[in-house]
DNA sequence: CTGTTAGCGCATTCAG
DNA sequence: CTGAATGCGCTAACAG
């Protein structure tokens, strides 16, 4: 059951004025006698006139349209910045076309391949975990599609990128296990190749350096974030002649899931080891004991994202800044 | 710094061929000679061309663009549908624009306005706890824009709803409540106006009934889903003279704050009282003691939808299915 | 202030 | 098998 829209073209006919008038009218374009954008207005209102953006995108050769590249879904973290970059986008009038890359490199770029078949004006990206080659987000460079990072970003592209500050999350938060008394700090770490795994590495050493306390490569894991194998390193930790009694988790999911192993094990939390994460991810309030972590401003982050890209969009205004957002730690019973 | 896209004319120019028969080759039309369809089709790889969606998409007046609406992005569960419909869709060659009514019904309406401004070919939606009223979504149908409801469904419209059996996921969380020897199971119900809290009512009663097991309604409360209410009726329920000894709760985030309850006031899970979910949000594995929940194919869910409206958009079917999957019952500790 | 003209890039008749 | 012509609905010069 097919009715025919209403058109410029349908009011202009019945008010016997050009289109372009009534277009004019419409778009709020000031050189309008007021009586005709009146009557204009009234009929538009009358037969429920909408603009048809199919053939405005064409004219304008725009979509309208974001599209966004995140790693997973599973956690609250990535949901929530879509929340914040979708609020900004949709109030400046603009669709977000969500994409998840499922921390693998080929779908990311699968991903990237139907964001530019979709013409994208813009594109908000956080790496998935495998990702060292970029070429496939070298194109929209290359196109003028401007693109912000944020959480994962591709430290060699010039572009704007909006982190958290997980140097001085990381800092902070081994600070307070060594404040509270914690001498054996471990560290479950992600693969190197992430930025976000380098910066909380070397907040957790010179936290320990600034406290004198010398830095045990033993106590030091780095892993690839496929959180079934902490049981593994946990064990590993546990069972050292002299093992931790503290342990500062890369994310959440992989503290929730230490936690877990160091209860099985019939040891105490936080009194025979500490345990600290980052992110805040819901998970960790509903746990026992509640998880102490770093909490990052993920609303914000998204907000902040989207509002620099569609600056970009817009204004052209090509500013390849690094935003870097404040953390904050949460602290509950696990240390 | 623009550079002009390759156009159906530039290969029509180069190849001294009119633009239809290009047109023809590029969409695969039977009707060109194939001689001619290898040169249009090497110089477009050579050119990287890349058919103007919005220019199609004017033509065709089809946004190749799917609308979903959820009510929340917090837990798991929305998200997971969200990545099956968004698998079968992009599969399908649509984009989807997501959006979330944070349950809240004027939330709902504006993204249905922003939906329908988008010109969406379909749309996907899970109503929020508030949404009594369809008008929004009438404008739909009355545009001839497909709809299929998931998850939480509208009755009263006559258009495919995928749901899970939640009748016979909760007969099957109690009856095992019952089988594992408790006798007062409590219930935390939702809002009367959801099916969904009506279906899983109907099942915790008849399978209380089945077992000859008096329903008592002191210990059966329903609520508004604000999961930060839940200790409230916890506390009331536990201070009852003749207390419950299991509950089930209408969700896991009920369920999880209930035991949260539970244990701070020194009780034993499951042993003084157990605790059943629904949904087998990915936290419940994560918490002390482990969810038992009733799990929904959530991903499946995602991918059904999706799948009937498309098949809605393209062939016009027009069969009001109702799809009903199965649960499964996954047991933890905590009951 | 208003009308006329020309496309945006493509699909799709209708003729050959 | 191919070409020419038309139009999707709208914006944006360009002339008044």
């Amino acid at each position: 059951m097919k009715r025919h829209q209403t058109t410029i073209l349908d009011i202009a006919r019945e008010l016997n004025v050009s289109k372009s008038t009534v277009s004019r009218a419409l778009t709020g374009h000031p050189s309008v006698k007021s009586e005709t954008r009146e009557r204009v207005l009234e009929l538009a209102g009358k037969y429920d006139y909408q603009r048809n953006m199919l053939a405005i995108r064409l004219v304008k050769s725009k979509s309208n349209t974001i599209g966004m590249i995140v790693p997973e879904f599973i956690t609250s973290f990535f949901p929530q910045i879509i929340m914040g970059a979708h609020k900004i986008a949709s109030d400046a009038g603009y669709g977000v076309l969500i994409t998840q890359s499922n921390e693998s490199y080929e779908t990311e770029v699968a991903n990237a391949r139907v964001l530019l078949a979709n013409q994208v004006d813009g594109l908000l990206v956080s790496l998935s975990k495998e990702t060292q080659n970029f070429e496939h987000l070298r194109i929209f460079q290359r196109k003028g599609i401007p693109i912000v990072f944020f959480n994962r970003v591709c430290e060699e592209m010039d572009v704007p990128k909006v982190v958290v500050d997980d140097y001085e999350g990381a800092f902070k938060a081994v600070e307070y296990l060594i404040q509270s008394g914690k001498k054996r700090i471990a560290h479950l770490a992600g693969p190197a190749t992430l930025p976000i795994s380098r910066k909380r590495l070397n907040g957790y050493k010179d936290a320990l350096t600034k406290y004198k306390i010398a830095i045990d490569p033993d106590l030091i894991i780095s892993y690839d974030l496929s959180v079934d194998k902490v049981h593994i390193y946990m064990k590993h930790l546990l069972d050292l002649p002299n093992p931790p009694d503290a342990l500062f988790a890369i994310n959440d999911p992989t503290a929730i899931r230490a936690i877990q192993v160091i209860k099985s094990k019939g040891l105490r939390i936080p009194e025979d080891i500490s345990v600290i994460g980052f992110s805040n991810d819901y998970a960790g309030e509903l746990m026992d004991p509640g998880l102490t972590t770093v909490e990052q401003p993920v609303k914000e982050m998204g907000e902040i994202a989207a509002r620099l890209l569609i600056d970009q969009i817009e204004k052209d205004t090509d500013k390849p800044i690094l935003k870097q957002l404040k953390t904050k730690l949460i602290i509950r019973q696990s240390a």
